[in-house]
DNA sequence: TTGAAAGCGCTAACAT
DNA sequence: ATGTTAGCGCTTTCAA
């Protein structure tokens, strides 16, 4: 491997006027700079980063950990955060948990060779910050420090709010991970809206713990057809794509028999039939504004992320009933 | 930050017993390494990675770079490199490059913070590789030193075999990027094709190159009307979504009008509707392949992944012509 | 079984 | 404007 040193003696400078021509310094003449480079080039030189963040104490990369790249949801913050640490001319190191895997030793490596990590939608934040020490973190829709989270209150609310004027009464909730931020939220907001609305007749039955995957979705057709809700409110995306599935597999036609109202907004609700209806952020912005509150530390930026309701074809008024349900 | 000097001086032994208590070296006696662990512990001491792996030449990590986290072909392919990865006590990194971002600068440091790269489906595998030096790298559908490949051309024969069986003879090629392999390898294989089937009056009609994304085959659906094509094989499943939604905007309906073979068979093509029809590949196992290739070097295995057609709902015999076409 | 000491390749004072 | 020097925190000979 060539060195700096190599760089030197080829150049006949010192190592120092090597590492300054390289980064540009202004305290290097102009021949000397290009000298420098032309050399340093024709031997191919380039430099160690791990011995240069060694001594410089920064690496000049940050990371993201998530629990499941698979999920758009995760890649699409991933892309954001891409973007934003491109124009801080920072790289990204993503490492998928998996939800399984050892996390903390995942994100040990990870916090020691990134000058600052983003944990999106972590499961325990207190291990996970306890394992990041004093390391700059950013946690996405969770509690801590610094935090960049969705308006999931504010989801609920649209979600709850079109379900209701298209006549629904009986409303399932088929809720995410026990652990997970946003299940406790999308519940809290629930009972809010329940209470609020428990006049005009709404009901709400909450379910779960189910996993945030396709196949949590599917486990979860039983119980779902078992409140004899009209309508169905999914913790994410990709558990109402399951979901419809088995209900289909059960004879249960959505939305014609039940309508659903999924969270998340991924390029994935567009995209399925029926297209879902879904109460969305956008997850580019989401990951940009998390990196940038990590890279410039910048306290004052807004942190909440604004969320959407997009009406489409997985929710319509529920069927009239002879006088069956509740 | 508490160090393995820090350590040393409490545990009242040098660093480099701690550093081997802590490797669980035989060396050390058990009562010493106890006492270290339990210093350490204790001390909330962790070791830095960084001049861990300058000094011994070692990360313990490996580097994956994708050119589009947000597609499913690439974010699956991650989670089955992490699998293997893990199995071998390495951590992965992933970096996407998002077709644009400056790819040289990224895989550089991505390359100097792991002790290896994968590559899967680079566009400029020479640049690269360049880039990458004679650092250990393992590229996925390319040519290169070390490959992983998914068997393109059985998967063209086999789409090929069930649109002509289903009566199609008039059939376009949606084409991706002009830089990349795959795209070369259908167009090859399509060749092929079409020369041992030209006698059944089978003809291939080749378009492109398109980006491949949604929007890509979006902006192809005007030509692939100019064909006058009964069926179209796509780049791969994203590019066909694209394709028959834009389709549908002109009025025209898969597999009615048009049947739609996608590649790569990610998790969307069941998910969409119509499903699509896909000559794809385990991708996850593709992702370990390249994994396990990268750590053991092991040049005897398999390198080639096979690729298999799932018939869904995207394809359909052609609709009766009057005499049109050609 | 343990310790002393020499760096890995680089950057940043501090000199000149 | 350039060079000298002292490490960053760790692993690993080489000795004891």
């Amino acid at each position: 491997m060539v060195t700096i040193h190599d760089v030197a003696r080829t150049a006949g400078v010192s190592t120092a006027t090597v590492s300054r021509a390289l980064a540009n310094s202004p305290r290097v003449a102009e021949a000397t700079r290009e000298r420098v480079a032309s050399v340093a080039s024709s031997l191919g030189y380039s430099p160690n980063v791990l011995a240069a963040a060694l001594r410089a104490g920064r690496t000049g990369a940050i990371g993201l950990l998530v629990s499941d790249l698979s999920n758009p949801f995760f890649a699409t913050i991933a892309q954001g955060v891409s973007e934003a640490a491109e124009q801080h001319e920072l790289g990204v190191f993503v490492v998928d948990s998996r939800e399984k895997a050892d996390e903390g030793s995942l994100l040990r490596r990870l916090v020691r060779q990134t000058d600052g990590v983003i944990l999106a939608a972590p499961r325990d934040v207190e291990a996970d910050l306890r394992v990041i020490g004093s390391a700059p973190a950013v946690v996405i829709n969770q509690e801590g420090p610094r935090a960049v989270v969705t308006d999931v209150a504010d989801g609920v609310r649209q979600a709850m709010k079109h379900l209701v004027e298209l006549g629904h009464r009986r409303i399932a909730y088929l809720g995410g991970p026990a652990s997970s931020w946003g299940d406790a939220k999308r519940r809290e907001a629930l009972a809010v809206e329940s209470a609020s609305r428990a006049a005009d007749g709404l009901r709400v039955i909450t379910l779960g713990a189910f996993a945030p995957s396709a196949e949590g979705g599917e486990a979860a057709a039983e119980a779902v057809e078992a409140t004899a809700a009209t309508a169905v409110l999914t913790y994410n995306d990709i558990v109402a794509v399951g979901l419809i599935r088995a209900l289909r597999l059960r004879g249960i036609v959505v939305p014609d028999d039940v309508s659903v109202v999924s969270f998340d907004g991924t390029f994935l609700a567009p995209l399925v039939t029926p297209a879902l209806t879904s109460a969305g952020t956008d997850l580019r912005a989401l990951g940009r504004a998390a990196a940038n509150h990590l890279i410039t530390a910048d306290e004052r930026a807004s942190h909440v992320q604004p969320v959407t309701l997009k009406v489409r074809e997985s929710t319509a008024p529920p069927r009239p009933r002879s006088s069956a349900g509740a």
